[in-house]
DNA sequence: CATATCTGTAAGTTTACACTTACGTAAGTA
DNA sequence: TACTTACGTAAGTGTAAACTTACAGATATG
């Protein structure tokens, strides 16, 4: 997750793997959507690359690029738990509001 | 959503954000946790703070941090992006298969 | 008021990263 | 074989970031 965190802190890279997340690409038409340098997208989709983010596929002298979501797998489950606690302490709130309205009936304020 | 992935891309914010997202704690409390000085942590604090990682709330002497979720909701949807992406393609290619077996039943293969 | 506690801020250093230009390499083509 | 195409890789540079120690500020406490 480290790496993939890493690699999608970087907007050029974030802009990458939106722009192959429909279709493979060769790294020079991804390197033309962009102002920087072809080397420095060559570097950028080696580091997508190394962090799991893409999948490259060999077609001829051509090499083709398409992102992965596998990769991201991870990181979301790490998300999703923060939104778990959430749910927890909601559930939580309202138990103890049911328990409350249980034993005396006054209370009626959000 | 670039400086909550910045945030996020260190490991001992990460360590952090789990440590503080059920209950708020002093600086601290939370240094102590980590084996790295106390100004480290504070300046830790300040980058998730100012990405609206965490809440900072003021008691006497003491600031207490939580983690606050919706800081994450903007990566959450952008990764979430991805998988609806795949569902699409996953959707089209039940329908493309539909067809087929509608136009000649031969072809049972995964 | 003097002091201890809890914490952020300043200054300086080392390491990591994004970028550039120049070069190397493998697959097609005349 | 010589040349072109489509790339990656090497080397060097400037900037950002994570860490340290030293110091400053605000709140409680005697």
């Amino acid at each position: 997750m480290e790496a993939a965190l890493k690699a999608m802190s970087d907007p050029t890279r974030r802009e990458i793997l939106q722009l192959v997340k429909n279709e493979e690409m060769p790294a020079g038409a991804i390197a033309s959507n962009f102002p920087v340098s072809r080397p420095a997208i060559s570097q950028h989709l080696a580091v997508l690359k190394s962090a799991g983010l893409i999948d490259e596929r060999r077609s001829g002298v051509k090499r083709l690029y398409r992102t992965r979501v596998e990769g991201m797998a991870e990181l979301k489950a790490f998300l999703e738990m923060f939104w778990d606690v959430r749910l927890k302490r909601l559930k939580a709130a309202i138990e103890a509001n049911i328990e409350k309205e249980e034993s005396c009936d006054d209370d009626v304020q959000n």
